[in-house]
DNA sequence: TAGCGTGATGTTACCAAGTCACATCACCAC
DNA sequence: GTGGTGATGTGACTTGGTAACATCACGCTA
């Protein structure tokens, strides 16, 4: 995965060869990738079904008296608190190679919306109707992007988790001036 | 595109090559099939920049007086008349091919996420704050996707327009609901 | 210590997506 | 009829992705 990202970096994604990758990562083969990973975009996202559980457990294991908003606050919460400070420098290169590749972008779209579609499902799972439960999780995972999106550029000295609570508030203050 | 819908329902996506939909197509071949779309996928997709074009003309042509929902409201609307009784069949056809191919669902989560941005664009150009804006689009185009599945199994006589409509206002109150 | 299974890797060959340069052909205008 | 233009075909190529088979290192056990 590093010797992906790096080589992204300095070449750009399409001019990368999965053959380059494998060499660059120790001496291996295309073969060996491809017994790693699904396909060449997928070097980049593997490891997100972890994200998907870490959302259903915070909002399965959240108090029944919980709100839905409550408990996305808590899923967006615990999945935030992954990544932590040394992952920052990883997470900007990533961004910036992703936003240069429509390939990267189309995986991306796909993982946020599976990261939708976990938050949906542990919701309903606890009762709440359907319709109520995919704008909570469109909300909470809008918050956890756009904090993460703020969190890479690393102008900023916070923790991912305070970017978390302060997008996922403002997103909440928005939807009331909404009518 | 209708060779490639149709191939792709009797065969599968995957199990299709571009050679023979462009032999259906009139005896043509891959070349001219690449002239005509980017890629494979593309050839259920193409003509969606117009989808873009649709929502945002309704956006910026709705009256002053209009709050953000009813902006988007109205490009709900005109999207969902372009979709006459005679697109139906075509839209059931296209809907299952595409549940059964990963491939296709992320270009589908991508061409989505840009009807989003479409309508999150025009509606800052109305001076909608930012996030108000991403939220109000992203309530649209959950109510028109929502719609577009309901009416394309066919087992409601309404038009999509009716579908359309019921699911923005379904949307709303799911969101008065959220505390 | 010999031998055996297992997991990770390599090799080779293959298919299909996608690109490119060059050729062809039909059609329209002048 | 001459020339231009747009759509198509051909052939060669790169690369992502798959599959079958071989190799090698390691640890376990007889």
């Amino acid at each position: 995965m590093r010797a992906a990202i790096d080589l992204f970096a300095e070449q750009g994604y399409d001019a990368t060869t999965v053959n380059e990758i494998a060499e660059r990562a120790g001496g291996l083969t295309k073969t060996t990738f491809f017994r790693h990973f699904s396909d060449k975009r997928e070097v980049l996202y593997a490891g997100q079904e972890l994200h998907g559980r870490i959302v259903s457990d915070a909002i399965g294991g959240a108090p029944d008296s919980a709100t839905p908003l409550q408990m996305v606050a808590s899923a967006v919460d615990e999945l935030a608190a992954v990544f932590t400070e040394d992952r920052r420098e990883m997470a900007g290169k990533l961004r910036k190679v992703i936003a240069e590749s429509a390939e990267l972008q189309e995986r991306a779209a796909f993982k946020r919306a599976a990261l939708v579609g976990a938050m949906t499902a542990a919701l309903r799972e606890r009762r709440v109707p359907e319709l109520v439960a995919e704008l909570a999780a469109e909300l909470g995972t809008r918050a956890f992007y756009g904090a993460f999106g703020r969190w890479a550029v690393a102008e900023d000295p916070r923790t991912l988790v305070e970017h978390a609570r302060q997008a996922f508030g403002e997103l909440r203050a928005a939807m009331s001036e909404l009518e």
